[in-house]
DNA sequence: CGGGATGATTATAA
DNA sequence: TTATAATCATCCCG
């Protein structure tokens, strides 16, 4: 409209000189010069140009008819003429205007977050194909399929909302803009219109568009963020698994303790029978990636504090210990009464820690000593003693034994990890000492006295080893009294009620 | 109700 | 990518 009421006043001052048409009304023609050429003409072109001006108010047919009517009048070819030139003179600052439109940095913020949360993009399709393609996005994080679903069922929801919406925007604003420029072309009829004109309003037409389409992606990212936060809410609220989940946990932890790290597949295997143990009670599972946010916080949790824990460890070294007796009590029966494999069939999952069956017998005096220096500063420490002889006693058959061996490598690795593993706890170096000194000719010489039944010589050994350590370390609060618990006392080792 | 235990998330480094 | 460290948020027990 401004145009138009611009390009009419210049048609006033510049060409029609002497005849407003200000307001669409043509001023009389003047009198007393009637039938001249040039008056006759010039009250003919503001007549046009008062029904061009007009031509709004009327209802839709007059105006078609009108239009049409001025279309063929004599006079348009020059009033076209004179229309461009004016054009021409104006053009400049229309051109001036256009722009170059960067990316909206906000919208290719708001592209590129409905790209990573996969609203925009590719269509994945429905149902498990979309699971699987998701899955396969986040890298192998099927397992969280279950907990996943839900969310993303309302992420396709969104998503489909959010196409369905940018579709229909889409058209609209095709439509639209065909209608304009049809319009427009029609329009060049009776004024100059340039393609590039008609180029500059496509464009403004899809600047507005764009800008309806902004305002849908903000609303669908924040749905998408409605929706995320409300289901990292759900995931905060956390239920504690079960004991018997926590226990297969625990039991896998210390009895890797000195590289608690399950791989992949251990993961999957401990997640599938904590889930089993659990779904008979709660309706829950328990995940892969719950499983490894377990095993970093307990590998956190018990480096940051190991005397915390000293009980847990012990108890479930002596757990996994008894549990691989039973396990292998069968096995061994048949060769009850072969003292030289005492390791046979209890061979460590870990390859790490399988021991021949010589270097066995130093592991057993190792932990012997590791182990009952936890009783030292204990009222009852000769029950460590006492086991000792009872160890080498007759009374025990294969089964026994190997469970005791078990029970001991378990204790040891779990005492040798305690310092190999996070060497910079507590007294570290007095473990290790006495590792190495088990290994050394001294207390080799004690297993022989010990084997030969000769407790008063064992004795004087582990007295001065107690000396030793009494001397070096903390560790009697490194190793609780529960410690002996791991320990044989009785001839029919029984699982430690938990 | 307070505080420790614990599962989950986030930030950061290797 | 994964592990760690810190932190958050909730659970749960006394």
């Amino acid at each position: 409209m401004d145009d138009q009421a611009r390009i009419m006043q210049s048609i006033g001052g510049v060409s029609l000189a002497g005849h407003s048409v200000q307001g669409g009304m043509a001023l009389p023609p003047p009198h007393g010069h009637d039938g001249t050429d040039g008056d006759g003409r010039k009250q003919d072109i503001g007549d046009i140009l008062h029904q061009i001006m007009t031509i709004t108010d009327q209802s839709l047919d007059e105006a078609q008819a009108k239009k049409h009517g001025l279309n063929c009048h004599r006079m348009k070819p020059a009033l076209f003429s004179v229309l461009c030139e004016i054009k021409e003179k104006t053009g400049l600052s229309i051109r001036g205007a256009q722009e170059e439109d960067p990316p909206d940095p906000q919208l290719m913020r708001l592209d590129n977050m409905l790209l990573a949360e996969g609203v925009a993009g590719p269509e994945k399709g429905g149902g498990s194909a979309a699971a699987a393609a998701a899955a396969a996005a986040s890298g192998g994080a099927a397992d969280n399929s279950i907990e996943h679903s839900d969310y993303r069922a309302k992420l396709t929801q969104i998503r489909q909302i959010y196409h369905t919406e940018l579709e229909k925007y889409e058209q609209a604003c095709n439509e639209f803009t065909t209608h304009v420029m049809n319009l427009l072309r029609e329009q060049s009829r009776t004024r100059p219109i340039s393609p590039k004109e008609i180029e500059r309003m496509v464009g403004i037409i899809h600047r507005k568009f764009s800008s309806i389409q902004m305002q849908l992606k903000q609303s669908t990212c924040e749905a998408v963020m409605i929706l995320r936060s409300r289901f990292l809410d759900a995931r905060r609220k956390r239920r504690n698994f079960s004991k018997q989940a926590t226990e297969i946990l625990n039991e896998y932890f210390y009895s890797h303790l000195s590289n608690p790290y399950p791989s992949e597949e251990a993961k999957e295997e401990l997640a599938k029978k904590c889930s089993i143990t659990v779904s008979q009670g709660v309706g829950s599972t328990i995940t892969v990636s719950q499983v490894s946010n377990w095993f970093g916080n307990k590998r956190i949790r018990y480096k940051k504090n190991i005397g915390k824990f000293q009980e847990e460890a012990n108890l479930y070294a002596a757990k996994t210990a008894v549990n691989a007796a039973h396990a292998a009590a069968a096995a061994v029966q048949s060769q009850a009464n072969s003292p030289t494999t005492p390791n046979s069939g209890f061979q460590m999952k870990d390859e790490e820690f399988q021991l021949d069956s010589a270097e066995s017998k130093n592991t057993l005096l190792t932990n012997m000593f590791t182990g009952s220096s936890g009783s030292f500063n204990l009222p009852n420490s000769g029950d460590m003693f006492l086991s000792m002889q009872s160890l080498n006693g007759d009374s025990y058959q294969g089964a026994q034994v190997g469970a005791n061996v078990q029970s001991q490598v378990d204790t040891l690795r779990h005492v040798i990890s305690q310092t190999a593993g996070y060497n910079d706890a507590l007294g570290g170096n007095t473990i290790i000492d006495l590792c190495l000194v088990a290994q050394q000719s001294s207390v080799q010489s004690l297993l022989k006295q010990q084997l030969t039944k000769d407790p008063v010589k064992a004795r004087s050994c582990l007295e001065q080893s107690k000396v030793r350590l009494a001397k070096t370390g903390s560790l009697g609060e490194a190793l609780p009294c529960h410690f002996h618990s791991a320990l044989p006392t009785s001839p029919s080792p029984s699982p430690p009620s938990s």
